[in-house]
DNA sequence: CGTTTTGGTGAGTAATCACTCACTAAATAG
DNA sequence: CTATTTAGTGAGTGATTACTCACCAAAACG
């Protein structure tokens, strides 16, 4: 029952709400998170944007006004929808059930959090290297973030935690260590231009005995 | 007796070999790696180089003929030198005890590595960046630093998978999982400002239960 | 129907960029 | 000493950039 929202259902979301988007916006958008994420943002113009789109160069600047824009709209669904609503999602199909292994948990962030990266490794990456490069970008990306980890994933790990079935480390550890874990595989994705699928059973293996409690 | 190199050491190994290289060119490396690490590479200009080296625009480009030279120039010495010696230096170190632990190997890897991730990682990130956005960079560093691996880590993995001490995996799956943790630990720095050094222990006892063997 | 709004165009512009070059200063060589 | 090389300078340059604007076409409105 988890979603599997790519970008573009977020894109079309978005629009939704604001009126339909008018097609050669769309692949205005489109264009500049191919781009983005083949280049960097910094690297890629709006000349190449409107070529790739096939669109006049003011196409482009009809609806946002700067560059800066231009990312925004790119990113922010992604941070706003896409990602809130997969945690969220993620967190009442495991909340409501009465007893949940350590297995159980995190089979299913690995599980479906794998298939989301690989969906949407497009705008991860472009999330990622601008938040390396960015400060603006990270100061407001993290505060939107923390939270939703805080307020989802959070109680869940207490309480595994009091059953004994986590070791007893602060909440944000042992999130750090499950989304490293991922990152790592997306790493290799990228660099060694790899299917992300297939190392599933063993990142599990690996979570499950690494956040055991101690004997 | 592990070295502990910064890419100041690195570069004046470098330097030396060339003969020694003059005060202004050196103040140009170093003001070329601090913006490039806080704008990133292609948000710098060759103007604010200058401007922070205190030296004339025209002195940025008497050594290296172009900005790329210059990326060229603060990353070389860091993988070509820093990175080989510190991992040539830890496997030496390990190799000659007649047995090894499970323990052994990685507290060596995280204490070491998390110093020296600390140190230098201003280069560090700059070479992260640039890594996901410009493949040039991935295409020469890559087959530069995996042969490394091979070489000196791998051997160390097999003995202790042959003793039972370590989970039979491949070695790359395994060399993944602890440079992912420590990849953590590295963007937790950054996105948080953070420091990096006090999750040592938790690290370890991280990856010694989740690389233990089945039992 | 005329009028207004909306989406789209592409030549044009000011600013900025990486990079050059003619030149000076000083060190080194012979 | 002169001659040559090396380090450094900063005004200048052509190319490129993000962005603008006068204009067009068609749809929506009344």
């Amino acid at each position: 029952m988890t979603k599997e929202m790519t970008i573009q259902d977020a894109f079309q979301n978005v629009m939704a709400t604001r009126g339909d988007v008018p097609p050669k916006q769309q692949r205005v958008l489109a264009a500049s998170l191919a781009l983005f994420a083949e280049q960097g943002f910094s690297n890629t113009t709006t000349k190449q944007i409107a070529a790739r789109a096939e669109v006049a160069e003011g196409t482009v600047y009809r609806r946002y006004k700067t560059k800066d824009e231009l990312l925004a709209a790119v990113l922010a669904p992604f941070v706003s929808e896409v990602l809130p609503n997969l945690i969220e999602d993620f967190a009442t199909n495991i909340v409501k059930r009465d007893y949940i292994t350590r297995h159980d948990l995190i089979a299913a962030v690995i599980q479906d959090r794998l298939r989301f990266a690989q969906e949407n490794r497009h705008v991860l990456q472009v999330l990622l290297t601008e938040l390396l490069v960015r400060s603006d970008v990270r100061e407001q990306l993290v505060p939107q973030v923390a939270p939703l980890l805080s307020k989802n994933l959070y109680p869940v790990l207490d309480r595994l935690k009091v059953s004994g079935e986590l070791i007893d480390w602060p909440d944000d550890r042992i999130a750090q260590f499950m989304i490293g874990t991922m990152l790592s595989q997306l790493a290799r994705g990228i660099l060694a231009n790899e299917e992300i699928e297939s190392a599933g059973p063993m990142m599990i293996a690996f979570l499950e005995k690494g956040l055991a409690p101690e004997s």
